[in-house]
Order: structure tokens, then C-alpha cells, then sequence
DNA sequence: TCGTCACTTCGGGGAATGACGAAATGTTCA
DNA sequence: TGAACATTTCGTCATTCCCCGAAGTGACGA
């Protein structure tokens, strides 16, 4: 009854994968929905390439984005399915610390 | 397109406040519903008090709980409304980052 | 008013994070 | 095989974060 579960492992490392802003802004740039290299990342958002591999293993580990070698590059790639589960999972979470009807809630703004 | 918009300010302190494992634990203290003071989540958490009074102020500031004057004490008190709004706010941004439905229609939002 | 309790703010110390360049790994092409 | 390119890993440094104790602010009771 001291510590109440922490969270989930996948979940903390979504949340972890998106409290950066650089990594929100890496993110940004897979909203077109296609695939991306390191480098052009790296390019795009102004860091070096070795800064660029680790922001975006650390959004892979989140299940955010998921890589595939093509020849010399590696492209990586927004993982919808998984984000929608990280994100569900989230939002059970916090439901169940915070139940929007508690008792008697005044009903939406 | 060069820099795309970074995220929302609420959203990006929604996001910093749950990424701290203390705080997330601060928040599983409030899945009873009730109201807490500082000293109490000082005490559940094994924090000092100064610690756990700032820890409380970045989840308010990120729009988890909130906190009201009773007597001498502080009773802070989950937001229910406002972390499902932050939520869907948080959830649209990433939809719009990685369409569940790649390449095929187009949703309007 | 004074003293006490609860909380917040201030200043500092130790650990984790984010950035870089250099070196190592892996892949293709001549 | 060797050269060239893309990525990852390594070592390092600056910044930020988390925590603390001490000092300051506000509220109640004697």
C-alpha cells in the first residue's frame, strides 16, 4: 500500500520518447507519412548525425517509429498501430486515477 | 515545409509533467478521487516537503490536478476534464502525425 | 500579538539528459 | 580488396532535472 504501480514499462517509454521537444519535432517531420533516413533527419532539424541515430532510437524504443535497413540507409517510420496502443494504454491509466464522473461533475466545459 | 509547429504549449507541459516516474507515482495517489495535501504525498512518496510541493506544482502546471486553500492546508485534487481535454488534444496531434489508415482515405479530422 | 503549522520559494549538490565529434560497424560499388 | 557513404556506438561536456535543507509567506489558535 506504499508505492502504487509506477506505470507501465512501454508506457513510461512512450511518455519518455515524447518529453523531449527535439524528439516532438522529429516527430513532426514523419506527419507526411513516408519514410525517413537519419541524415535528411538530421539535416532537418539542425543536429548531428550521431544526435539524430540516438533521438531516434529512443523514439523506436518508445513504439513510436519502427526502421528498416535499404541498402546503406535506414529508414524509419511512423508506427500508427503501435502509438494508438501506447496511447490507449495511457489514457486507461489516467482514467482510472482521474474517472470523469467521480460523483457529480459538472458536465463538460 | 521546414519546421513544423513543435506542439502545444499545454500539451508539451502535459507531457513534461507525466514524464517523471515521482510524478506519475504522485498521480497514482490521487486514483482514489479524493483530495490530498503536500504533506500527505510528501509522506506517501518518501519526499521531502519542498520536494513534493514542487512536483505537485509541475502536475498542476501541466493540467493534472488542481489545488485549492483549505484553512492552512493545500488540498490538491485530480482534473479529471482537463487531462481528458490535454488527452484527446495529445491524440489528435499524434494522429495527425501518423494517420491510422496509411495512404488510403483522407481524414477530416 | 506571538507562536506554530502547512506550504512555497530559494540556493545548492548529485544524477540523468542532450548535444557534439571521433571512431567503429555495415553496405554498396569500382 | 579497397574506397566511399550511412548509421551506430563511444567518450565527453554543458545543461537540465530531482532532491534536499533553510528561509520566507500565509493561516489558525493561544
Amino acid at each position: 500500500m506504499t508505492a502504487p504501480t509506477p506505470l507501465d514499462g512501454p508506457t513510461r517509454d512512450f511518455l519518455k520518447a515524447l518529453a523531449s521537444e527535439t524528439r516532438q519535432q522529429i516527430m513532426m517531420l514523419f506527419a507526411d507519412g513516408r519514410e525517413h533516413a537519419v541524415g535528411e533527419i538530421a539535416a532537418a532539424c539542425g543536429l548531428g548525425q550521431s544526435t539524430a541515430s540516438e533521438q531516434l532510437a529512443i523514439l523506436r524504443r518508445g513504439g513510436l517509429l519502427t526502421s528498416a535497413r535499404d541498402g546503406k540507409l535506414v529508414r524509419y517510420r511512423a508506427d500508427p498501430a503501435a502509438i494508438g496502443d501506447r496511447l490507449a494504454h495511457l489514457q486507461g491509466y489516467l482514467t482510472c486515477c482521474c474517472p470523469p464522473t467521480p460523483a457529480a461533475d459538472g458536465p463538460a466545459s
